[in-house]
DNA sequence: GTGCCTGTTACCTC
DNA sequence: AGAGGTAACAGGCA
């Protein structure tokens, strides 16, 4: 569920809340395996009295730079954090509990329970083999073309590879390649240089527009993306192919098809993302 | 109830 | 190298 918009409307939200400067208290875990480093015990010995410094986000992990460690969360599919005080009752599916020096309790729920935190010393034990930020000034650079051409793979499955390029999921990979009139299925290797900058362009523009619509929440079942105070995201909305199986393409009216791709649902408008003619 | 779907990722085999 | 399968889980939905 979460990608780099809704991660990045988290981050924007627990500053906005004010808790760069507060300490955690205490930590309270329901379901140890959401604690993915180190264990259970050590991380809760570690975390207490550790200062919120800095706030941040790379890919999809959210980072919180304490006094001694850096706290990361990956939310996976269903995971959430909510900021809520004592008094608001707990939820059967909160997984581990954040106690704030100011009485406020962050609290990380995930229905899935994929989810998972790291308390480490280093950020790039986790993070370190993520891909290039698309958000940063210098995407694209020319390593990220070159890497394009050198690959020969479905551009998909590499747009939806963290290592390649750090962010994107199912939401937002099929958005892009809708913008940047390319076939999920296509080559990556067979991208022409117009192509490959469309994309680019694309990615970030998709990216832009989930984060100023503060992430995508798509209905309004409890596994959906909501925000720390449990709003939902805004950008549903903005989806042009998205689930929007059998309905008129925007651009072409063409209507959208559902595929599957790398054994994941893909949507695409036919008319206007044509499959490459030779496959050799 | 049944059966299949799901916004993620790690790990395995071929 | 890259594709495909499975697993971790549990709700949503027809």
């Amino acid at each position: 569920m979460p990608e780099l918009p809704e991660v990045e409307t988290v981050a924007e939200d627990l500053r906005k809340a004010l808790l760069v400067g507060l300490t955690f208290n205490d930590v309270k875990i329901l379901w140890n395996r959401s604690i993915a480093i180190p264990s259970a015990t050590d991380f809760t010995k570690r975390i207490k009295g550790q200062k919120i410094v800095k706030i941040a986000r790379r890919g999809k992990y959210l980072l919180l730079h304490l006094s001694e460690d850096v706290l990361l969360v990956h939310l996976r599919m269903t995971g959430k954090l909510l900021l809520k005080n004592d008094k608001v009752p707990h939820s059967s599916y909160e997984r581990v509990i954040f106690y704030l020096n100011d009485g406020r309790q962050l609290r990380f729920e995930d229905t899935r329970k994929f989810g998972k935190c790291y308390l480490v010393s280093q950020a790039a034990d986790v993070i370190g083999k993520l891909g290039p930020e698309p958000l940063e000034t210098n995407f694209p650079d020319e390593q990220w073309v070159k890497a394009l051409k050198s690959k020969k793979r479905l551009i998909k499955p590499l747009l939806l590879d963290q290592s390649f390029i750090a962010g994107l999921g199912n939401i937002y990979v099929d958005e892009a390649l809708w913008e940047a009139k390319i076939h999920p299925k296509r080559l990556s290797n067979t991208l022409s240089s117009h192509e490959s900058s469309a994309l680019s362009k694309a990615i970030v523009n998709v990216l832009n527009k989930g984060i100023s619509s503060q992430g995508t929440t798509l209905g309004r079942g409890k596994t959906n993306f909501y925000r720390l105070d449990g709003k939902p995201g805004k950008n549903a909305s903005q989806m042009h192919v998205f689930r929007k199986t059998g309905l008129p393409c925007p651009r072409c009216k063409t209507l959208i098809k559902r595929i599957v791709v790398g054994q994941r649902s893909t949507h695409y408008c036919p008319g206007c993302q044509k499959e490459q003619k030779s496959v050799k």
